[in-house]
DNA sequence: CTGAAAGCGCTTACAG
DNA sequence: CTGAAAGCGCTTACAG
């Protein structure tokens, strides 16, 4: 290791106890201005930086917060943490990173890990079982949950009103004449799955069904999951997500299907890459950022010790882009 | 704060010292098997979790590194910090990252900061100055480079071959017909797109030569700067990265432009979806895991105090997909 | 093999 | 307003 500088180098540099420094490293006004800029210049001599670990240890408080993701690469969980970042930042806040990498047991260990070194933990769209999060919650540190509602878990959280935007989706396939429509399921142990099925199962008060395939929320296994999708010879795919769709619809192209023209696809989320592909994906508008602006108020909230902030139910409100068009074929209802 | 559990609760629990406590835990040897058990048995029924801070502070060392990128939501990043952090965790260490935005400034706050908390830095094709990175590296604290050279610093670091990787790019296209070609650069800033420009230099050994105009690593930027492109009437476009051909190509559709037909684009990094749209992208592929094993490898190296390890230099193939095709139009040369 | 004690670099009552 | 000192939760020589 370097050999760093410290509080006490700054304090006999600047003839002050080392008391003194840190009151004025802090901003504390009790301290005169001559001492004041004394400490200050020779801290900017000497290049002096506080030690986090020291500080935290001697405050109890470590200005670092944890952010558990299932996957990194999944440009939906990079742009909340992105958001996380940003805002944790303006208030002084560092991020410690992990990717469960969907795995429900390296989830809960991540947190496990991560609670000892950090204030504070958001936990995005966590699969782990319902009475892991209780447990981990139990003894009150910290925690904001993003997309995860568990019975009996009153833990401050985001949500992306998932249900609602998946009834407007079904909505829109059921206005254009689909009735044999698939969805393309995601993490079965993932809320928002949950969510979206239920979404589907709104739908019926107009009559709307979907058949259900298993799927992940990769544009690898929309791919693959396309083929069990069209066994039901639907009229309409609905993809968990942006990502599966693209995997759906660039296999359906070289099979031979066009999208729209012999079957439509809808995503969710609103990536960036939505509006880009061909064709532009239909799909819910999931408002990544507002998701981490709401964890992060809520969880320096609780850091402050204020009183909680309320539950945040936010909107996804439905884009219709080109990926969707009437259904054209003759529609039989699925068995 | 939760009151947390110490390392003296267990010690009591457990009828040992506080040291036997910290040797059982930290796996050494010497302390004869009924001990280990007790500990371990106190230790589980209190859910003893070592503080990190302070296990870092009396050691020095935290087990932590930080990595600062300069932007979160490009692909090519988060598939190199997610390599980072898988191999990182193999060896019991956790990642602090840093997004930098492309600012100069704040890449190099974002290491002065991230240095008081880590054991170790990686920065992925940083932006500032060399005499900032010097002085960031002049006290040898440890530090690994991807994408960045500098002359007079000898910092382990981890390159793909993007100047070998841009000249193939360029003998492609050229084998093509292509003789009026644009290339759309990515920050000024970044050894990436200096070393781009080298090989297209490189090229002009067969008698290639593009004309430049300025762009960003983004699909939005692609977008945006497809028009200027367009100025030199080229039969090809070499974009900075994937994510700027696939904004270009976007662009060059809505305007009527058929790719490859009417014009050739190739974007670079290989990111997943350049497989998965349409056309599929003609590109060089940086072998991102690649980088970021090397790059932790060396650091590791670097925090056990043995010898660094050679800079690598890391190939970058060109894949040939849809997006580069015959050129059809009528060869001028860009004056 | 085990424990008492010093020390890591800070913050924060407590005196003065 | 300022400083001496205790303490945050650990690790690690140092004795025994």
């Amino acid at each position: 290791m370097v050999r760093q500088v410290t509080i006490g180098d700054v304090a006999k540099e600047a003839g002050v106890s080392i008391a003194t420094v840190s009151r004025v490293l802090n901003g504390q006004s009790t301290v005169n201005q001559a001492m004041v800029d004394d400490v200050r210049a020779a801290a900017g001599r000497l290049g002096y930086r506080p030690n986090a670990a020291a500080r935290g240890l001697a405050s109890g408080a470590y200005r670092v917060i944890g952010v558990v993701v299932p996957d990194l690469r999944n440009p939906y969980f990079t742009d909340i943490l992105e958001s996380i970042v940003a805002q944790s930042k303006g208030d002084g806040y560092r991020v410690l990173v992990s990717d469960s990498g969907g795995d429900v047991k390296e989830e809960l260990d991540a947190c496990r890990r991560l609670r000892t070194s950090v204030d504070g933990l958001i936990l995005v769209s966590p699969r782990m079982p319902g009475d892991d999060l209780r447990a981990l919650s139990a003894d009150g540190f910290p925690m904001v949950l993003i997309n995860r509602q568990e019975p009996s878990i009153a833990l401050p959280m985001a949500l992306a009103d998932t249900r609602s935007a998946t009834l407007e989706l079904c909505r829109h396939l059921s206005g254009l004449g689909h009735s044999r429509v698939v969805y393309m399921a995601g993490s079965a142990l993932s809320w928002q799955n949950r969510e979206r099925l239920r979404g589907i199962h709104d739908a019926r008060e107009f009559g709307f069904e979907a058949a259900v395939v298993e799927g992940e929320p990769t544009i690898e296994a929309g791919y693959r999951a396309a083929s069990a999708a069209l066994d039901f010879e639907p009229t309409a795919i609905m993809a968990y997500n942006d990502l599966a769709a693209l995997g759906v619809i660039a296999r359906l192209r070289e099979i031979g299907f066009k999208v729209p023209n012999d079957i439509s696809v809808t995503g969710f989320d609103d990536i960036e890459m939505a509006r880009y592909v061909r064709p532009t994906l239909t799909t819910a508008v999931s408002l990544k950022t507002q998701l981490g602006e709401h964890a992060w108020n809520a969880l320096r909230q609780v850091l402050r010790g204020q009183p909680p902030i309320a539950a945040s139910l936010i909107p996804s409100p439905v884009v219709v882009r080109e990926s969707t068009g009437p259904a054209l074929r003759e529609a039989t209802p699925i068995s």
